[in-house]
DNA sequence: AATTGTATGTTGTTAAAACAACAAAAAATA
DNA sequence: TATTTTTTGTTGTTTTAACAACATACAATT
């Protein structure tokens, strides 16, 4: 287990190399490994594990009888998932969890976490605090994508998005971690339809892209 | 200062009258009284105090610049709201907070919380936990607001919505917090096509409503 | 009770997005 | 490199929701 890569993540940031050795162990670490596509947690399970993702990442979806599939949220490397069911007990799962390339998942049991924490695992506290902070977090994405999806034009949803993407990078260019398909799913809109719409704006001069990295014209940015 | 409702709200629960009166001290308590769409707090603001409802209740809202207007939760008696900005250090509001009704509100800062705790304040870890547990359910609601609003029919968002509230009041008949325009922003359509699509479906037989009651009809429910 | 205001329902028109079907380009694989 | 698969872009058609404008019902106020 890597744990310098470990200690830099937020879940188990502020912890020493033996304390994480403490905490896998008591939290029932196990790994294992997903390939693109495969569904790591379905909609409906009840959970009592955190997943954090080692390497490559994954969406978070909702995907209906129809087949329609909204992504609601991308965790990558280093960041967890799963963890407002773990905490819920009985909450089954109202998404889908789905590599969204191949990937290892490390589960941690979150069961002792949230009871009075025993004498021994004084770093319990520690990681509860950290949980705090990135479940806070984890509510900023869910808000942010309400706000791209608020508003009931495909161009409005582009520019909230695209938009928040340049100030969260501090560019005007940027890339992002969709394709087309999956930024469809995340704006709520048709691949197609939104397709047309990126082609009008690079038309009309207000953006340009290629691939997944997207440029924002502004008045005074040529 | 009624500490039998306090101890009552989640975030307070499991914590005697006296550790009541330590954190109200603690965490600088202090009230005030908003009218009916009244605003709490705008969007762009940076809080450090998390607001409890004592009466009346909030609705969380996104406004953008042409006035349309998106509910993104309700936050009812005794219940939190913005903590999760109030937790993250500098992290400006996206949302306004809004007086559904006439209300008190209790803010509390959550500067002291955070930090790790002084030996005087022992229910602090108590008060994170229930941060924790408050802050996932948080997730739920915003979570759940996305299934209602995945769907790209009028219809499918509407049933998604009902068939919730159904099932979380486990009874085919319930009563909505929402008004018309209120349940259109929560869902995201216009309140003119919604009524529109309630009638069709009251006419078909999948529902019946008035004002704010609603009662679904299943296959073995007449 | 009369009046004003607010909430809800109804209808027709217009605009826009979904949808379907295909073309072109890019990436992956043999 | 050739071939297959996947991704992205394009176009036309159809469906649907937004929008506007109004009618009705209900609630609040004087």
């Amino acid at each position: 287990m890597n744990y310098s890569f470990l200690a830099n993540t937020l879940l188990l940031s502020g912890t020493t190399d033996n304390e994480i050795k403490s905490i896998l162990q008591c939290l029932q670490a196990t790994t294992k490994e997903y390939k693109k596509d495969e569904i790591i947690y379905y909609a409906g399970d009840v959970v009592d594990s955190i997943g954090m993702v080692l390497s490559g990442s994954v969406n978070i979806e909702s995907n209906d009888i129809l087949g329609n599939k909204s992504i609601l949220d991308h965790i990558e490397s280093g960041q967890i998932f799963a963890e407002t069911y773990s905490l819920i007990p009985n909450e089954a799962l109202m998404v889908d969890v789905v590599a969204a390339q191949n990937c290892e998942i490390l589960f941690l049991n979150t069961g002792k976490l949230v009871q009075v924490c025993s004498n021994t695992c004084t770093f319990h506290n520690k990681i509860v605090r950290n949980l705090l902070t990135i479940s806070a977090r984890k509510n900023l994405n869910l808000s942010r994508r309400s706000l791209h999806t608020s508003s009931k034009s495909i161009r409005g949803r582009l520019i909230s998005y695209l938009s928040q993407q340049a100030q969260s990078n501090e560019n005007y260019q940027f890339t992002i971690p969709f394709n087309r398909q999956q930024l469809a799913d995340y704006l709520g809109v048709d691949r197609s339809a939104m397709s047309n719409e990126l082609s009008k704006m690079q038309k009309e001069g207000i953006l340009t892209f290629s691939k997944n990295t997207f440029k924002i014209n502004t008045p005074a940015n040529d």
